[in-house]
DNA sequence: ACAGGAATAGACCGATTGGTCCAGCGTCGA
DNA sequence: TCGACGCTGGACCAATCGGTCTATTCCTGT
């Protein structure tokens, strides 16, 4: 619920517009809400974010990947096989929707949702990409072959995001848990 | 572009609705959007549907999830496998992206980024599980066991809507056409 | 022909939307 | 000590939001 309160603002803006937009989209969440919740006034957006509600959308899109590329990475580092890394990664989002509750897919709530504009869409395809040749790079790592990789990252990003939805829209996380079979 | 013109206002809403909400979702159409895309004026909307927008994203949901049931039991229905079903779904999903465009899910992006609203996650719980069920139906149609069946059914689910996501992102159906190979 | 409900048409409303603007704040280096 | 400047605080704005209400038109059964 609360935002670290010792964080700038500029950083309480963004993660505050990430929390609120993976729950209720991008035109769910009013200006109002987000400052409210970021305990900042209207002045210090639009210091920090120009562009206002867009570029902060944008901003908090390119941190939830991080976390997200920071997820991946650390369920591969400790792996013997793909396989195995794919599970613990699976095993973690499981753990990580128990505990955010029943939202989106924090890059499809923010900028798929939002304003029509080709800025956002290019910006998630970058994301998802990013992911995608994340989990390929560390597929090569355990020595299959390029083709194979990228298959199985594909795969794996496929799983996730279907089984994220099938999750959220049961309240339950075991299906993430049951992904790791179908690879 | 043209929604059928001969069609009853209460079919022209529901339907407007269902484009309008799929491509921009719930909150990112507005009823002056809605009320001019179907050419129905407001006093309309408030007839058919007493409750508002809300009532109406309900109807248009429903609308949009007898669509997929009814391309369900079109695929099933002339195959002699579950699995060649579960590909001529995934075929005619394709095609189907091809004729719509990079829209998100229909029932995701009218009852997910709704209001808090129970009733909506409820709604949208239930039209998920009765196309899985109808799925489910199928694969015991075609001998399977009761659990093989249920554990089929969920993943084709899980495919189809994960490959949904990421053919949207790439603008690409490809995808959807080797969601096949992982049954 | 006419009564009466169903449906349409749109003026109107208060609340909220995203966005602009500027006065003040605190903290630097000179 | 004093600007200068990064940042905050919030008043203010037009536009749009979803929704209400009433007058009118259309259609149907009798």
């Amino acid at each position: 619920m609360m935002t670290t309160p010792a964080l700038p603002t500029k950083d309480r803006l963004i993660q505050s517009a990430a929390t609120l937009f993976r729950t209720r989209g991008y035109h769910g969440v009013g200006l109002a809400d987000l400052l409210s919740h970021a305990k900042a006034p209207k002045g210090s957006l639009y210091h920090h974010f120009p562009n206002g509600k867009s570029d902060l959308a944008m901003a908090a899109a390119t941190w939830a990947s991080d976390q997200m590329l920071r997820l991946i990475a650390a369920s591969f580092d400790g792996a013997k096989t793909f396989k195995d890394g794919a599970t613990t990664l699976c095993f973690k989002l499981a753990k990580l929707f128990d505990l955010t509750g029943w939202d989106t897919c924090p890059i499809a709530a923010t900028l798929f949702e939002g304003p029509d504009n080709t800025e956002f869409r290019a910006h998630a395809s970058h994301i998802y990409e990013g992911w995608i040749a994340e989990v390929h790079d560390h597929a090569e790592r355990f020595g299959l072959p390029e083709d194979e990789a990228q298959t199985n990252a594909e795969n794996l990003f496929v799983l996730i995001q279907g089984g994220w939805m099938l999750a959220r829209a049961r309240r339950d996380s075991d299906v993430l848990r049951t992904l790791p079979a179908l690879l």
